[in-house]
DNA sequence: CGGGGAGTTGAATGCAGTCAACAAATGTGG
DNA sequence: CCACATTTGTTGACTGCATTCAACTCCCCG
């Protein structure tokens, strides 16, 4: 882990801002609060940001890289909740004293923008805005979180995987149409810590869907040459995923 | 569904009040802002609150009765996503012009504390704090959603239900001792769509952990002789459980 | 060039689903 | 209050998807 407080990229022309924590207020709003971020900060892939049971004392968006978010089970196995991307803001627990219930890992190299939650609060009474712009986060995680669970509970194995990478590969294009590869740092068994399988079923899963031609992966580069042949494995509806994971304005 | 706006009881000496959107604040402030509570509205078993796609223009508190929140699938089935117990808060919807990702339904007779959204955000400017209230109650809700989708996604069907059963009954008691059973408006049906389970597993589950004696279930009513038993099937800390779900406070 | 992580393959097992039929409980109308 | 209808719960036999175990290959990195 490696910091830096001088030398930021402004949060004006930051190249995320729109998709960003920031992107849900005006820019003159920003002006006022910018000045909540502290630092960025560098981690290398496997480097914890947080632990389960850590107080919360910061928040963090995702300049560059991915971060996964998990929970230890009793077993010793884990349990993926999400994947943290590019734009994304991490850490909703604007609470006192409100501790994680999950860990969070740099899945690659990792670059974030850092905030010290307690200036938070106070920012807020200033500019509530500030409140429903993470307010509006929060509940786009949440909704997110309702999908990942309703495709774990209720579809084969094949839908789950098929909706799991085509969401990641939408949330990385932004719903442009793109038909070269992405960066995409997860290994199989990430995959199936996400989904509840075992690795082994998931690298039959992945085969099947490469014969099908719906997918190529390899060597950290993911793509999909077929949104829409893809969403029909995945048992979705295209446009409905994109207009929830992107957020209806677009 | 039936309304009255005359004769509601005040939110000051409200039976759930410690536990519900309002226990967060102190009662200075909840004078400030009762008004923001219209209505109580009573609905029938089986009735909606709100469909999916919906935009949101209310939010609601359980004062009476359990409310089932679910997406429908593509192919007709549906996956409930949670269930709203007397003292919650439901629809976190505080943005303009959102839509909900599901929908809502009365699972028992329910008698809810209704309140126009379009207030809430002038409320906010007033009083920050009513954010912080907000924020920390999605935030419960969003770890709880981790939580199931942990279990959905990790635990065998024994545990799943078992997890279910003692979230719920747990819920219900606030973490009290209790012998006696508690109303359980739930049917087997109902805790399939919730754990992505068939009806017919989720029956010999229920017989398997009757005959272990660790449940006692019939005609709408569910005993837990023992929460620690429970709480090793479900494969869980039964501390942490009670801390999660009721929060810190106590 | 060796080591370790990631990915691949096959065979055997088992958990949970499906189908079909029935029993019990609940609700409704006559 | 009884007869019927519907929903909810129960049981058994069979099927199949996904897991487990074990061995092996590939690729990256030092």
């Amino acid at each position: 882990m490696k910091s830096k407080t001088t030398g930021l990229p402004t949060c004006h022309d930051c190249r995320i801002r729109n998709t960003a924590l920031f992107g849900e207020l005006e820019l003159e709003q920003i002006n006022k609060i910018v000045t909540l971020r502290s630092e960025q900060t560098l981690y290398e892939a496997g480097e914890y940001l947080y632990y389960e049971g850590d107080t919360a004392t910061r928040a963090f968006t995702v300049y560059d890289g991915w971060v996964v978010l998990f929970k230890n089970l009793e077993n010793g196995e884990r349990q993926i909740l999400s994947f943290a991307l590019p734009g994304d803001f991490i850490s909703y627990e604007t609470g006192r004293n409100t501790k994680y219930d999950h860990s969070a890992i740099a899945a690659s190299k990792v670059t974030l923008c850092t905030f010290p939650l307690n200036r938070f609060r106070e920012c807020i009474s200033v500019l509530p805005d500030l409140a429903f712009a993470i307010n509006s986060i929060v509940n786009t995680a949440t909704k997110r979180c309702h999908s990942s669970l309703t495709a774990i509970a209720s579809y084969p194995a094949e839908a789950k995987v098929a909706a799991l990478l085509l969401s990641l590969f939408i949330r990385v294009t932004r719903g442009e149409n793109q038909s070269d590869c992405i960066a995409f740092p997860l290994t199989q068994e990430d995959i199936a810590d996400t989904l509840g399988l075992s690795v082994i079923h998931v690298n039959r899963v992945f085969q099947s869907l490469r014969k099908q031609g719906l997918i190529e992966c390899k060597s950290r580069c993911l793509t999909i040459p077929d949104k829409q042949a893809l969403a029909e494995k995945a048992m979705s509806n295209l446009d409905k995923m994109e207009e929830l994971l992107l957020g209806v304005k677009k």
